[in-house]
DNA sequence: GTCATTCAAG
DNA sequence: CTTGAATGAC
């Protein structure tokens, strides 16, 4: 089964890019982070003309999470609060940033994580109290389904100055050692493993390059996407891979798919 | 010689379709409106490419207008102010409406009339008083250069009935009594008359179709660009025509280019 | 740099 | 309905 994961910075602007993709990679499942669009506005009908099941969770300009998959979704869950309820989720429902489903036992969960604007910022703490939760939320998605996780998307993170052009200053936004034992702290209570480090070990493989300043030009790139995979999940993985051919389209998502194998 | 006129509403925007355009009808002058562009930003090169000289006189996002022609133009002048004066001209050169050159002593003025909003609305007298300093602009430029005039442009106007795809009540803008005798009262001054109207009685030729509601699709159109010649002129013309295809294209301007043969 | 939104204009 | 500007986000 192969799982796609892809930030498209607005459905509707890439809908051709995204349609096209999936016709060059049938994927089983594609995860799609900054859909940017109400439900209602969804371009589903050229996806489901090319057999995928559609599910969506997304608001009006920002953020939006939704998930192409072949095989229809058994259970499919929005936002963190039908898990971890109203009380321990607060706001962060609000943003639309979570969805998952299963196949097979095997839970997708598709992540858009809060980008954080800068460290110490009132966007930054917004960002680590969601992945305080989201540790809850994996924790107890686990043991109420019992089910193996592949849990991937847009972190906002890069694990490792392997997994940036360039080390960065301590305060440097998606690099801050803050955010990075943060995201450790929740892979670590569901015993998560990243697929791509298990087939790659050098640097210089990234998934997202910044508009400005010709970040892709100059090939300054940041793994920021990822799939997190359960033991057993992980075992099984077969591959992990960057297409970094839509970056070089026209009018591209600042971000470029990867897709894991398992 | 041809001499077309035709408001692109964004010489940006519609840039390739202008150039198309005039590959495919090489006019002598080519008169534009609503170019929306500052001059320092205006494409100049492309239609220098196809052998053009450019003269333009825009501002920031609204209005702006330029002449095109594969002869140089001689004494160009822009705006009222050269003609009439700062006092009688006011505040009326801060939009940029007005530009003119002369080819063998033709004079070719190229106007984007004030919209005018609605009858009675600020932008309304707005309108009615631009067409009063336009009034003594012709009057003296005439006087002082000796020339035969091409007036023509966006004339925001419809001087009769028979211009539009349906009369209209009184209180409709572009055809109200008020501004129709205004723009008469300038034709009348000059000795002016519509170039179009020498070779075509009928109604039902338009270059305008508003963009909202399908006007184009219901043909609902509108003649408010037009071309106006002093008498000499007149009698030399030999044809004046709508080319509707522009209107026909992919992300079109509302408007479609008309052309006089003199 | 790119996107969606809101606004003003037509 | 389409455009450009201004904004905020990333």
């Amino acid at each position: 089964m192969k799982i796609a994961t892809w930030n498209v910075n607005s459905i509707r602007t890439r809908q051709t890019h995204v349609k096209n993709w999936l016709k060059a990679n049938p994927v089983d499942v594609l995860c799609l982070q900054e859909t940017k669009v109400i439900d209602q506005d969804f371009p589903r009908q050229p996806f489901e003309d090319i057999g995928y099941n559609v599910y969506i969770s997304g608001q009006k300009a920002y953020n939006g999470v939704a998930i192409f998959s072949q095989t229809p979704l058994e259970d499919v869950i929005i936002g963190f609060t039908p898990i971890v309820g109203a009380d321990k989720t607060g706001d962060l429902d609000e943003q639309k940033r979570v969805i998952s489903g299963a196949i097979n036992d095997i839970r997708i969960v598709n992540l858009y994580v809060p980008n954080g604007a800068s460290v110490g910022s009132e966007k930054y703490d917004y960002k680590l109290r969601w992945l305080e939760v989201l540790g809850d939320y994996l924790q107890q998605l686990r043991e109420k389904t019992q089910q193996e996780l592949c849990v991937c998307g847009d972190f906002n993170i890069a694990l490792s100055d392997q997994d940036i052009y360039k080390p960065k200053p301590k305060t440097q936004i998606m690099a801050s050692p803050t955010e990075r034992d943060a995201l450790q702290t929740v892979l670590s209570r569901v015993e998560l493993q990243d697929a791509f480090r298990k087939f790659t070990e050098e640097s210089g493989h990234y998934t997202w390059w910044d508009y400005r300043r010709g970040g892709f030009t100059h090939n300054r790139g940041w793994r920021i996407d990822h799939h997190y995979l359960t033991p057993n999940l992980y075992k099984r993985a077969v591959s992990c891979t960057i297409d970094i051919e839509p970056r070089r389209l026209e009018k591209p998502s600042d971000h470029t798919p990867a897709i894991a194998e398992i």
